[in-house]
DNA sequence: CTCTTCAATTGATTACAATCAAGAAATCAA
DNA sequence: TTGATTTCTTGATTGTAATCAATTGAAGAG
C-alpha cells in the first residue's frame, strides 16, 4: 500500500513513531473514493473523522441566503477536517466538498482516542488534528484589504489553486467578487 | 484557593475529571500577576504554555508596518495562547498583551503531556487546547463585509467587550477604520 | 490640578470595489 | 458533436468606506 508511506510520512514529521504503531494507525484507517461533487460532510452534521487526501481536492464553504463563501481548500498529501465541529462535537456550519474525483483515508476521533489510551506518544496526534487548519493568516490578509495584495498573497503561497480552482471559488475565498478577481488577474499578470 | 474552582469548572465542561484529577492539573499551575501593557507573548517567541485568566483581559495582535491588527479579545474565566504558535512549535507572528492589570494561572504544554502520559483521562485535555480559538467566524463575518453588520454581530454576541476596549481596538478586530466605527455606532445608537 | 498626549468625533473629499449588464468562453449533458 | 448552462471577461455606473483634516474629549504624567 504504497499510499500510507505518504500518510506515515506525514506523521512522522510531528513525532517519531516506530514503524510498529505506524502500522498500528494506518490500521486504523479507511480507504474511500469520493466523487466529484459529494460531500464528505454536510451542514448540521458532526464531524468526527479526519481523512487524509491520497488524491484529488476539496473545499471548505458556508451557505449564505444566496451565496457560498469559501472558507478553505484542500489538496492532496493533506488532512482534511472541520476542526471546529471535530473538537467541540457540534453540528458543523459548513460543508466539505470533493471538487475533483477524490480519494481520501478517513480515521475517526474515536480512534484516535483509542490509540492515546493505549500509548502515550499517540498524544503526539494532537498536533496532526491541531494542524488541520490555522486561519489566522486568512484574517490578516482579509484585514489587509486592498484585492491585489490578497491575491499576490496566494500566488505565493497557494500558485497551484489558481488553475485547479474555479475563479468564483477564488474569488470567495479571497472576499472578493468573481469580476474583481478577473480584473485583478488581468492587471497582474 | 478558590480561584481554582473557576479553572476546575472549565475543566469539567469538557471531560468528567475526577476530584483528584482536578487536584493533579491545579498543581502544576502557577499564578502570575501581569500589569496592564506588560506581554503575555511576544512576536517570534516560542508560545509554551496556555493561561486561565483570573481577573483581567488581553489582546492578541499582530504588528504590521504601521498599524497594530488586532486578531482576538481575551477576557476572564477564558482560556489564553496562541494556538498556532503552541501547537507548531513557531516562533509567534503575534504579541498577547495585558489590557488591563490581570492575574493568571499557566501551565506549560509539557506539562499537559506529561499529564497525559500519567493518565490517557487527560488526553481530552485536548480540547481545551483546540477550544482556544476558532477563528472561522470571524473570517466569514470579515467576508459578510458590511461595517454595520460587524458591529451588530459584535454587539450580540461580545457586547461585553465594546465598552471594555478601546475603539481603535475594536475597529481592528472588525477590520475598518476608527473613524468608520465611531459613525457606525452614531448610526446604531 | 494643569498640561500634554492620545483617542474619538465630525466633516469634506477621494478612491475603489460592488453592482448591473452584456457578450465571450468554457464546461457539461444529451 | 451540438446545444444548453454556467463561468469569465469587459464596460459603465454607483455606493460606501478610506483618507485627509480639524475639533473636541479623555486619560495619564508630573
Amino acid at each position: 500500500m504504497t499510499e500510507f508511506e505518504e500518510i506515515k510520512k506525514t506523521l512522522l514529521t510531528i513525532y517519531p513513531f516506530s514503524e510498529e504503531h505506524l502500522k498500528i494507525f494506518t490500521d486504523k484507517l479507511s480507504l474511500k473514493e469520493i466523487k466529484k461533487k459529494d460531500f464528505l460532510l454536510k451542514q448540521n452534521q458532526i464531524c468526527n473523522h479526519i481523512a487524509f487526501i491520497i488524491r484529488g481536492s476539496f473545499r471548505l464553504y458556508q451557505k449564505t441566503e444566496q451565496n457560498e463563501l469559501t472558507i478553505q481548500f484542500f489538496t492532496e498529501k493533506n488532512w482534511v477536517s472541520d476542526l471546529e465541529s471535530l473538537m467541540l462535537k457540534q453540528p458543523s456550519k459548513n460543508y466539505i466538498e470533493a471538487n475533483e474525483n477524490s480519494k481520501i483515508a478517513t480515521i475517526s476521533l474515536l480512534d484516535i482516542h483509542n490509540l492515546m489510551e493505549i500509548d502515550s506518544s499517540f498524544s503526539m496526534l494532537n498536533s496532526l488534528i491541531a494542524n488541520l487548519t490555522f486561519p489566522t493568516t486568512q484574517i490578516s490578509t482579509l484585514k489587509l484589504k486592498s484585492p491585489d495584495k490578497r491575491y499576490e498573497h496566494l500566488l505565493l503561497n497557494n500558485p497551484d489553486w489558481i488553475n485547479r480552482f474555479p475563479q468564483m471559488q477564488i474569488a470567495s475565498y479571497l472576499g472578493i467578487t468573481p469580476e474583481t478577481l478577473s480584473r485583478v488577474r488581468a492587471r497582474i499578470n
